[in-house]
DNA sequence: ACAATTTGAGTCAATATGACTCAAATATAC
DNA sequence: GTATATTTGAGTCATATTGACTCAAATTGT
């Protein structure tokens, strides 16, 4: 195992642009929470939790980089995603992070120390996927991928609950713009689902008659069939249309 | 003069991050236009103009980095910034730029052919500045720096022309969250100033009538005094309240 | 004095918003 | 089988906002 983590660190420090990662932070949406893809690190009795991420070939696209670390996590290959931010403190590095790992097997490595306690600039992007799509896999030498409440990530390694965070703003920010919600929903999904999911986006509550009559109005959605079949009255289904504008607010309108 | 260059290249490499650039889009507005601040490249029979721009040094932060060089440009020390995109194509490099500079003395120089040859991350961020407060400085080892409407910056050197529409796109964006007038304007404004402010970052006409109904109903900002004394009927004075909100549009409300 | 411009102020119908109520459809409890 | 709690769909109504206007006041140049 150490080998194996040694000899991708080498081909890295041949093939990769130095001292640049990429993280990601690829929301979905699950009973009626937004939820992020974290990835467990065991190492002895600690754990900790860090986003999914990776590094970028030299001969890569930055946007392939992306591409090719969310298919990695989710299996998923055509997915809108979008830069929100760069974290680049003189001191970011996973220095610290590992010194508290004393148990770890790697932790003795004079090689691999070296290589976390590097700066890393950390280009990030967020990244919508439909979480019925997804059968998660960790990211390469990590242990475990899941699911984790965006409310709940509040202790990630490093600086990684902040990249979350930052994240979540972002998206309030591309909701007039980018079709948010079509990218986190099921193609057929009920009004309810699509009020929880705005609700969980922004952090605050709406009112529900109010919200389904704005949606409507704006026809972006059309009804496609009937009954949810699980709990009390039956929801409708509905789906985007597509061609249609699918963002969810007046785009450019502004108040003016 | 290419000695001190050569000097340069050789500090950056020991001390900057590799591979990685920041570039700066410096926003002013002048004569009812929105502007931004280039650099001029005279190399003989060619010209080109790049946006402000720098490396990161191993010891300092990305913002500090920012910071210096939008200092470098303007003179000024606390403005309004934010990273608003990372472009980091495998191919993006000023390599092209150099081979058409044929009659520049630099282009025969092996090391500096090889500095601008290396691809290049580029970290974008989008400043905002007072104009009236300018005194332009090109950056280091250009020619001469200069305000340019945003219409017309559609030939920079390399993407930068792609670099500047994003930013006007990002700038959009940011207009209900970041006192985004009250940096680009003075102390004190009329509100045909700021009329025109808004409709040259949207790119479209807005009725005056209403826009001004809007802004003063908003309680945002204050009169402060008479007259502007130029053309026709004197304008009144505004300033913009602070400590109350003074980003343009409502936060968070997004019509719900 | 007069015309052209620019700024400030106002009108009014149409539309959107916020705060509600109410009934229909279901699962579960009794 | 009936009652009850929940959830979904539909509607009401007063108020606020928007979009498309008109119009007068203050100035400069002729």
């Amino acid at each position: 195992m150490i080998d194996k983590i040694k000899k991708y660190i080498r081909s890295l420090e041949k093939e990769a642009i130095p001292q640049l990662s990429v993280n990601c932070v690829i929301f979905g949406f699950h009973e009626k929470t937004l939820k992020v893809i974290v990835n467990k690190i065991a190492l002895g009795q600690s754990t900790m939790f860090v986003l999914p991420g990776g590094y970028v070939k030299q001969t890569e696209n930055l946007t392939d980089a992306v591409q090719r670390i969310v298919k990695e996590s989710t299996g998923l290959e055509k997915i809108l995603f979008k830069q929100f931010a760069v974290f680049g403190d003189a001191s970011r590095s996973f220095e610290k992070e590992f010194k508290v790992l004393r148990t770890s097997k790697l932790d003795g490595d004079a090689e691999v120390l070296k290589w976390f306690s590097k700066r890393f600039i950390s280009v990030c992007y967020l990244a919508l996927v439909d979480f019925s799509k997804i059968e998660l896999k960790p990211t390469q030498f990590l242990d475990a991928a899941q699911w984790l409440s965006v409310e709940k990530a509040k202790t990630l390694a490093m600086d990684h609950s902040h990249i979350v965070e930052s994240a979540r703003e972002s998206l309030i920010k591309e909701l007039p713009y980018a079709p948010i919600a079509s990218n986190l929903l099921p193609p057929k999904f009920t009004l309810p689902d699509l009020h929880a999911l705005v609700e969980g986006i922004l952090g605050r509550t709406i009112d529900r008659p109010n919200f389904r009559r704005k949606i409507l109005k704006s026809d972006m959605i059309v009804k496609v069939g009937q009954d949810n079949s699980n709990k009390r009255r039956p929801a409708d289904l509905y789906a985007f249309r597509h061609g249609k504008k699918t963002s969810l607010i007046d785009e450019y309108k502004l108040g003016f």
